[in-house]
DNA sequence: GATGAATGAGGGTTCATTCAT
DNA sequence: TATGAATGAACCCTCATTCAT
């Protein structure tokens, strides 16, 4: 799902490329085009978009400075799909929890986990430490993130609660901010420190957990008919 | 408050100086370095640091190389200034609310109201933006400005509310937490959507008035007695 | 003689190398290396380590400021290239009057002959001032130039003295004293005169034939049996 | 004696001036120039000419910069100032032993231990590498240097040679050359090894001694009637 | 006359990008 | 097509010199 459709539209004409003539197009091999964002996320995110040389990322990509050329225009490019591709990944598998029925506090607790949990890590931390720290100098790049990224899981949540109005399990007058507070709710605390690298090391699962039950203790209080 | 003594001590020297021999020492003239650290603002916080040259300051600040490098070591201490009196000044005058006794709700909204415009004005995000980016690279620098910073706040938040505890307005059982969630209930969708520079222009006043009341409104149903 | 290992072996690696790919590897081109050394004595020798600009040495060199790092890792390690190879050619081909058996008197006149033109050369004097001049700052390079240089040609002169005491020609107490006293007997007067540049002009061939002539009869006055 | 005529003159305005009015003009106060050289002596012998700083050299001679460029007109020029210094005080007390009559060997050797013991002084020798090291670039500095230093310490060897060929205490056939060998003699060996480096230790006053003594031996045996 | 803060050209070095192989 | 050697502009920083105080 949230298909990038420029990455299918090269994998069609690859595969294409590849019957008639056995072998990708220059720029074309979506396996070499991975290779390369795989080296460049090891590069970019450990150190940040400046501080990335295009041979660290030639090194760790394990393909050629020339290559990297064919496949992205520069350096900026590069970094772009990268994040493209982190952004994807990044909230992948994040909404079961709202998909399933059951009981309401059960699913925003386990949604809200899933959230933190995710959010807060290293990896991900990092990728957007990156991404915030580009997007002065490339504000599309930031927009597009949050809005292929957080604000699809913002949907998300409100399209759960306006179910959960629908069938009478919650009272909103205002189902958006609603679905802001619950976000923020989950994460009280942790995010900006972890933004901010004033925590290190994660919050604990017990953490998550005692943080993201009280959230939605508050959220339900203030929600429940 | 919150004075910063280093600076005072100097600026103290330096007048004393002034008024001595009518000239500041190399590095000592506040109005220079003032100078300096405003130029540095601009190109700092408009392209961020790596990519911020120390000709472009030189030219933003309208002072020779030299006399930067007279007024601070080196481009990492230059920008550890600037972020400091970011710091300082961003985070002014925005507790007196709390401060004020009266009616809690009032108190709360008038602070979240203060705390919400500060925090996404366009000129704070682009600060936090560049901390945020270089801060994987110079942890320490993310740690001490949200140690001096967001983290004063919140010591400042669940001060008040340990007061209004106190008072038996309210019952908390995790001040703490609390306190965090109050924080992010105000702030709630757009802080990381200018972050992420999806919002670029600020949320009016009006819809940060919306959020904010509705946010303390959620916290009250859930701590008030 | 006195080959250079490393460089032979690199010079192998990359013969291997060209004949397989056709182009030198980064920093493998032997020939390319040669350049930037040749353009690094021109500015070098010509202006001494610290007033040699690496700009200069580019322009000179014909190569590019990129390439010539790729081949040397900084402006200290191109000088003592440099200086190993001028040690190297310095003192080639010095030490064969010593070699071939004769009359002692010929042969320390021929070497005599031999070592004096060489070292008060123009070229050979500017190198030595080049190494004088910085080994103050880099100590262990002066040390090695002597050690690697005239230290080598110490040794011989004074394995030559022990085979002549050996074969009965000589009478000479102190070997390693008396190789050095005929060294300087044989540079007498012009190698400080020429270091100091106060003389320009070599001696001529004359005037190093008179000054040998009479320094080696001095010396052999004093230890022939 | 040597006396050097630009400063004798200074100082002649300057006294001149000081009974005037009671103040020395610009750059005319024998005291402040000195006190300028011995910082710059400090600083340029230490590091050489293009590692010395100004400032360092401001910081070791206790005065302003713009005092220095009263005094010199650049740093060319201070060090060219403080090299004639070094000179005129590096070779003084040097003939005393040429000076006295009585034995040939005791006068040569004392003159001997004197000369090798300042030459190879790590004073010395450092002021000598800071003359050859700048004297490519700087070649009439070298040039004085010599004839104002060495070049006079041979022609007084030359003299006392002279003078105990006219007593018929020896029989030389070329003075001049006999006296740079007589010289080089009693450095052989370790003026070089100290002037590069190879050695750092000086040589101890029994090492001197022993080369010295051997040296004027070998001289005696070759000249002595 | 003396001071030292300010200047800015130029230092060594890096690295995104190109293009011959 | 893929490579990586070569380029040179631009980086941060130093320091000889000047000149307002």
């Amino acid at each position: 799902m949230t298909a990038d459709r420029t990455v299918d539209v090269a994998d069609q004409q690859d595969m294409l490329e590849s019957l008639r003539r056995g072998r990708p197009a220059a720029g074309q091999d979506p396996a070499k085009r991975q290779q390369i964002i795989d080296g460049a996320r090891q590069v970019f995110i450990e150190m940040g978009f400046d501080a990335a040389s295009m041979n660290d990322i030639t090194r760790a990509a394990g393909v050629s400075k020339g290559t990297i050329y064919v496949y992205f225009a520069n350096k900026e490019e590069l970094f772009e799909a990268l994040i493209e591709e982190e952004r994807r990944t990044m909230f992948q598998d994040l909404y079961s929890a709202l998909e399933l029925g059951g009981d309401v506090r059960d699913s925003l607790i386990r949604y809200g986990m899933a959230l933190a949990a995710k959010i807060t890590s290293d990896k991900v931390i990092m990728a957007q430490r990156t991404v915030i720290g580009i997007c002065e100098r490339i504000p599309e790049l930031g927009a597009r993130f949050y809005e292929r990224g957080p604000k699809i899981g913002h949907e998300r949540v409100a399209a759960f609660l306006k179910d959960a109005m629908a069938k009478g399990l919650l009272t909103i007058p205002d189902i958006e901010l609603a679905a802001y507070q619950l976000t923020d709710l989950c994460l009280s605390g942790y995010y900006r420190q972890k933004l901010f690298g004033y925590r290190t090391e994660g919050p604990a699962r017990d953490e998550i957990l005692a943080t993201v039950t009280a959230g939605v203790d508050v959220f339900l209080k203030a929600y429940k008919p």
